[in-house]
DNA sequence: GGCCAATGACTTGCACGCAATTCAATATCT
DNA sequence: AGATATTGAATTGCGTGCAAGTCATTGGCC
């Protein structure tokens, strides 16, 4: 009764306040990540997904579409027409696997190796214009991160 | 070359990975989030962008697209298809303003009123399989929203 | 070896998100 | 008032996300 900050006393429309402050939090600040890199992204002709692609091969290279799908949290059917796009502008190639004919291995071309300096101006640049310091912004990723691990245990536990 | 916590001391390598960490989390978590929406939504018959304009015109009803697009985010070229959809489905209605017939309101139907303490539930499920208190959701949406601010002060200050 | 389930990638259909363009209605300026 | 600029929605085209279904390859089983 006297406890105004305890969540079971918060009246249902409340509730519905809270929950849509946590999911526009994060739908809208993911969209404006999103339009924050294009005009960075555009000159070298990439889209934000597909420069999220080239962050993981950079860090592992050929990885087959199924890896590199868990590592972005994608499947296939995202991943097969991105990946072809990107194999016709030129950064990547893509071959079956030869021990196993079903699994098509995702290579970076010469291209987008050299291609890995000239993002870490953009990276900088993005990293300026959140006027966050370095470890402000890696607290704030793990803290996503952690929920992200959560809903997916609770997704898979169902 | 003794502060390994400093950020310009760091190598270009790991300002990539910080960079990629922060797009990574906000990006695969909003996806997650999507995702666990979905199947609470669906028997709704509703999508999750959708879920988000509701969110909104329960707040306040009554607004023109620009209006809405303005708290979402969003621009018309991704509002007005939406809202047609939600039209069709008996969720709303759109008539031009009488005094002034560029504008388009945007008004809930009764339908989508009473819809409102059905989303209370799925409100709620959603908190749990977070796992964390309303307060640490809290927290984490407002340092977000924060992050969002910052990203357009800058994109609006170029 | 031959049957059969499982796997990995691809395809299809639908709903966004957004830049760019178009069009009608309103506001402004002279 | 009339010409012009601005505004608000709608439209078009492209690139995702994702569910559902297809197909070829592989692994397990007898």
């Amino acid at each position: 009764m006297s406890s105004p900050r305890s969540s079971n006393t918060r009246s249902v429309n409340t509730n519905l306040q809270l929950d849509g402050q946590l999911c526009f939090a994060l739908y809208s600040t993911s969209l404006a990540l999103t339009r924050q890199y294009k005009p960075l992204l555009e000159p070298l002709g990439l889209t934000y997904p597909q420069y999220l692609a080239l962050l993981v091969l950079w860090e592992r290279d050929a990885l087959s579409v199924s890896e590199l799908g868990q590592r972005l949290f994608l499947d296939s059917g995202t991943l097969t027409p991105l990946l072809k796009r990107m194999e016709a502008a030129g950064w990547l190639t893509r071959t079956r696997a030869v021990d196993d004919e079903r699994r098509v291995i995702v290579a970076l071309t010469p291209a987008a190796q050299a291609l890995r300096k000239q993002a870490q101006t953009v990276s900088r640049q993005l990293a300026q214009s959140t006027g966050c310091s370095a470890d402000e912004l890696l607290d704030l990723a793990r803290r996503i991160q952690q929920l992200r691990s959560q809903l997916q245990a609770d997704a898979s536990a169902h």
